[in-house]
DNA sequence: GTCTATACGGCGATAGAC
DNA sequence: GTCTATCGCCGTATAGAC
């Protein structure tokens, strides 16, 4: 994406998001962020006034990297089932490149909730209502009947969770198993796709 | 469960249970889990020598509770439709009564992966390979085929993750939707159990 | 076993020269 | 704008009386 720019300030932002995603919060510390950005540590807090104003800035640039903009890709004039496969393959493509993402941050969203409701008024979201284009597609037979709520929190749980419960799956479950956790992943976003489109497309088995 | 009994060894783990799990490892003090356990700090370091090994013995707590016993489940006389059904609504049961063990324990895991290990090591996991059974059912034609290990993960994601993302989904998702929270989790449940018995259930729409 | 008092180190933040 | 040096707090850990 944005190639860190020479300018002092993006420098200093880049060593953050760095050290910041990997360390979370508390785990991070100001000398190392200075180090990684080859600079003095003094020089954070002339940018940035403190720790805290600057983790901010690293948070949100996560989280609206982390929101899944359903609307661009639901607005368009693909089959339902089309949308939903292409939505599943961009998130976890998304996911992959960026896997720390998303435990950075529901780290940091349990630590301090408010965070949350800041980010949200600094850059303005749009509460686009997919539930509404969903129960049109029940109404047509194009979507099997469920609460549209839970339908999108499911596709996101199947995308999303592997990636929160990494240390987890490749220290435990697929070890326990004899399974390769590379080997897992690559198969994943099939897998997703197939069991979410079985769940919800009317007799998706015989199609 | 175990009520709290009254010797003082007791009283500190029941106290760090409570604030280790709110606050998380860094984040909590020694001085809060004294004033909760209605002693002094320097009991903390008798009982327990120093704050890591305090941290461990509430880790491994969570941890032994939050891994689900698939085994136990898996190995009654029911159908297979059935024992998922039960297995799911266990879990999600289990997790409503502890919302903040899943969070605790991934956010732990994350910033020192190496205490998976040490926990493992202490307590002797079983590795039942619940693939076996999953596979013999799948030849049954009781299952539909798709790769085990990501069958499980799969039912797993949808039992937690709402239990991760809670502030994230309450803060943004639902609200923007204008949905209420506490309604959206009562019905969880049952949708959880129908989404995946249609996804995993030859022809279970018609069933 | 339980307490009070204190030592010790780490880290965010600031002062001030250049 | 960038640096060096240092302050001051906070939190873990320990010493030592009872």
């Amino acid at each position: 994406m944005t190639m860190d720019t020479n300018t002092t300030e993006e420098q200093i932002l880049e060593a953050a998001k760095k050290v910041f995603r990997a360390k979370g919060m508390q785990g991070a510390r100001m000398q190392e962020i200075a180090d990684e950005a080859g600079i003095n540590k003094a020089l954070l807090h002339y940018y940035f006034r403190n720790k805290e104003k600057l983790f901010m800035a690293v948070f949100a640039d996560a989280f609206l990297q982390i929101m899944p903009n359903m609307d661009q890709i639901f607005s368009s004039d693909r089959s339902i089932e089309e949308k939903i496969s292409v939505f599943i393959e961009a998130y976890i493509n998304m996911l992959s490149a960026y896997p720390d993402l998303p435990i950075f941050i529901l780290s940091e969203a349990r630590r301090d909730p408010t965070i949350l409701f800041e980010v949200l008024e600094k850059s303005g979201i749009k509460p686009v209502s997919i539930t509404e284009f969903i129960l049109l597609e029940m109404e047509k037979g194009n979507l099997v009947r469920m609460n549209p709520s839970h339908m999108m929190v499911n596709i996101v749980s199947l995308c999303v969770f592997p990636f929160l419960a990494r240390p987890l799956l490749e220290t435990v479950i697929l070890k326990k198993q004899g399974v390769d956790p590379a080997e897992f992943y690559n198969i994943r976003l099939e897998e997703v796709k197939t069991f979410v489109l079985r769940a919800v497309i009317p007799n998706y088995s015989e199609s």
